[in-house]
DNA sequence: TTGACATAACACCAAAAGGTTTCATATAAA
DNA sequence: TTTATATGAAACCTTTTGGTGTTATGTCAA
């Protein structure tokens, strides 16, 4: 298996932080406004919004204006490049023939 | 599927920089001694060591002492928390995956 | 035992991150 | 047309982060 490019700087960069992972996962339910997220957290909206600034530029969420509301929806797609990162060490800790393989040829 | 729960708050600290996830992918192929790593990086050897730290305290890598030098190894086993935690969405954006799903609604 | 290593442990610094308050602006509703 | 709502944007503050250089310490080797 070929080394995977690192593509996913600003998604790992914008899952570090747990208000923006909860934030993506409100956003799983149903799409909503900046005020809406803002009334679940102990946090002002601004705050909030600059959260969502850092989703924005990582591309987990999208935002649609309707008059003077502004949409905000989740990317799914965008987690892939974090998924995909780490999908390559899945042979690590999924397949434990491959802990004694690497010992076997330590050895050797 | 029920939510997950959120163990992967250090790991998605851990993975956020990019010098450590390019220590993960260098720990992957063996294991290093700080000053190894440094050698690597256009950076310094105490840098590399907060890094060290770093991946340490999100259980990433294990130090094991042999005289005076500490050998760090990487733990893939704790990138799991994080790789679970983006399984959740998986449905989201693996079409396959949701295909199938709808398909075995639809036989229930 | 005397150097040459391998590293930890500070002390320190600049920049970024995460938050706040305040103010401006556009749109919907009364 | 007022008034209330939904939001962006700016200025500011504090803590954390990612880096540096320096010093101290234990260990191997000549």
């Amino acid at each position: 298996m070929p080394l995977p490019l690192d593509h996913s700087q600003p998604v790992f960069r914008a899952l570090a932080d747990p208000t923006r992972r909860a934030i993506i996962m409100l956003l799983a339910e149903q799409d909503l406004r900046v005020g809406d997220i803002a009334a679940r957290f102990e946090m002002t909206r601004p705050a909030v919004a600059k959260h969502l600034g850092v989703l924005k530029s990582a591309d987990l969420i999208h935002v649609s204006q309707a008059g003077r509301e502004r949409i905000n929806q989740l990317n799914p797609a965008a987690l892939k490049a974090a998924s995909d990162w780490l999908a390559w060490f899945d042979r690590f800790w999924d397949d434990r023939l491959a802990a004694l393989k690497s010992a076997v040829e330590k050895d050797t």
